[in-house]
DNA sequence: CAGAATCCACATCGATACTG
DNA sequence: CAGTATCGATGTGGATTCTG
């Protein structure tokens, strides 16, 4: 899922912005750092994680902590709200077991047909 | 769902592009013809709605049925591909139904505190 | 380390007008 | 009726640069 080469780039359902649903994941096993996020998500900027990161605080999704420390720290944790997206996240991975090969086949099937070139 | 006044546009979860998930459920019942999917989705363009239909038929989602009739006539169907993507708007409409209020609180709740002027 | 400010590329969505 | 063609408005995502 935080492969960009991966098929889900054609994933029929977003969850939120494009990085919400790998946010919402990698805190699925507790509080981590902007930078512990931002690791597995290598192409994501600063700025777009953190409007990310705000639009899930504004929804009641996150929760933000500030540590007062040099160098700073801050944490971010899944809400029991937030937590509920993980039931959206798990029914598109169910979804994607069951059905986006047979996506991937019809969509390159038509690319053949009628295709770049018409046909 | 179809009326632009509800909450729907809050919801973080999004099936295909903007009509993706309306023009499927209005498909549900059976094969509908291209007027009969404009009607229920009153502010759709025939041309945003042709994109999306094409969208979905290059995925393997719908069949496009033409007849050579004078008016002519086309008819648009689920595939069971295109079935399965029911799975995931009653997903929706599950964590809608438990979970978008508790979303539309934080958010408005949000906006009266840190919201337009600051604070 | 965590984030703000600025500028920009791109895709989507839509209004309007026209066609077989 | 069922599209197609063209143009414009908009929002999202990203690169780059800078700060406490």
């Amino acid at each position: 899922m935080f492969d960009p080469a991966c098929p889900s780039s054609a994933m029929p359902i977003r969850i939120g912005d494009k990085w919400t649903a790998m946010v919402v994941v990698c805190l699925e096993h507790g509080p981590r750092r902007f930078s512990e996020i931002r690791t597995p998500l290598r192409h994501v900027t600063p700025k777009v994680l953190t409007e990310t990161l705000r639009a899930l605080e504004r929804d009641g999704m996150v929760t933000r902590t500030a540590y007062a420390e040099i160098p700073p720290r801050v944490e971010y944790e899944l809400t029991p709200l937030g937590r509920s997206l993980l039931d959206l996240v798990d029914a598109c991975r169910t979804w994607a077991d069951k059905h986006l090969p047979a996506l991937l086949e019809a969509r390159s099937a038509a690319a053949r047909n009628g295709g770049p070139d018409g046909g």
